[in-house]
DNA sequence: ATTTATGCAAATCGTTTGCAAACCT
DNA sequence: AGGTTTGCAAACGATTTGCATAAAT
């Protein structure tokens, strides 16, 4: 019984992507879907995924947070890209990149990726045009017999800070 | 841009792959512009990336031409990219796929990837929406000062092939 | 003859895994 | 207790590089 959690009109409300509360709940329920714990290390990932400004690289999660042991947030973010709230992001140089998942953000979403500095940001088309394209691609997916899970749309090359 | 080279109207995908003296001769004044010469293997790697019907990894060009050595193979390959023939296509598995450049095959595509056993194959939109799409990405790349070099539109999911 | 390409073997580096200790229920 | 997660260190694998030899101009 959701009595309103809602209140928080007075006093700014810090411009966080969703509420920390939201995100977690459902990451614990997918997590739980799939008898898997929500231990400490996990609340941490999604928590630095959640306040970024795009898909992070392993060495800017560790960056972000001094506790996390390598070999753990692997093993961690492969978790939770297995139960779906983590999405891994490859963009050619190599250092896979990950970020929270759209169900989680609410927010569909493109990336700019930089030839040159390796920085990836985002970017969202109208929903006009991605409805059209997204109807496009479900008859290519059709007449090729192939089962689609999403579809990744980047522009690569160089960003404002490379010039 | 122009609009007006529109020059074949059938529907389908005429997509023959290019003469291999005209590819040739393209590939080596583009080397010898950069001061690199065209080698045998150089040749033999334009051969095997020209036949194929989609992105080739490394493994897979070997396999293809019991002459290539790995270590060349990546050094040409690098050389066949800086000077613009060769495109590097990184689909998320851990293979790095090259295939022709499209000033080389003559036409843009995309690529289906599949998830479950790696493939990439090749596909087309519209010229129609592909022109939407590239019109809406330049104004997305404007706003945010982004020098664009090219985009990339994947499907992914599963292939005919693995269910 | 001089410069560049080749290919083997060794090095690199992001990512994965073995295993014993710490943790959760 | 019984099973899971953790984190260090070692293992792995794709790609890169050192270097002596072969090829190209």
């Amino acid at each position: 019984m959701p009595a309103g959690d809602d209140q928080r009109r007075r006093g700014a409300p810090p411009a966080e992507p969703r509420a920390a509360n939201e995100v977690h709940t459902t990451v614990a329920k997918r997590l739980g879907r799939l008898d898997q714990r929500y231990t400490r290390n996990r609340r941490a990932l999604v928590d630095v995924l959640r306040v970024a400004a795009g898909p992070l690289t392993i060495a800017d999660i560790l960056g972000r947070d001094e506790d996390l042991a390598l070999s753990s947030a692997y093993r961690n973010l492969a978790v939770l890209a297995e139960v779906g709230v983590v999405h891994r992001v490859s963009t050619g140089d190599d250092h896979t990149r990950y970020e929270l998942a759209e169900m989680l953000t609410g927010h569909h979403h493109h990336h700019l990726v930089c030839d040159s500095c390796g920085s990836v940001s985002d970017f969202t088309l109208t929903e006009d045009l991605e409805e059209v394209l997204q109807k496009a691609l479900d008859g290519v997916a059709a007449s090729a017999a192939f089962r689609t899970d999403h579809h990744r749309l980047d522009l690569v090359g160089t960003c404002d800070a490379c010039r």
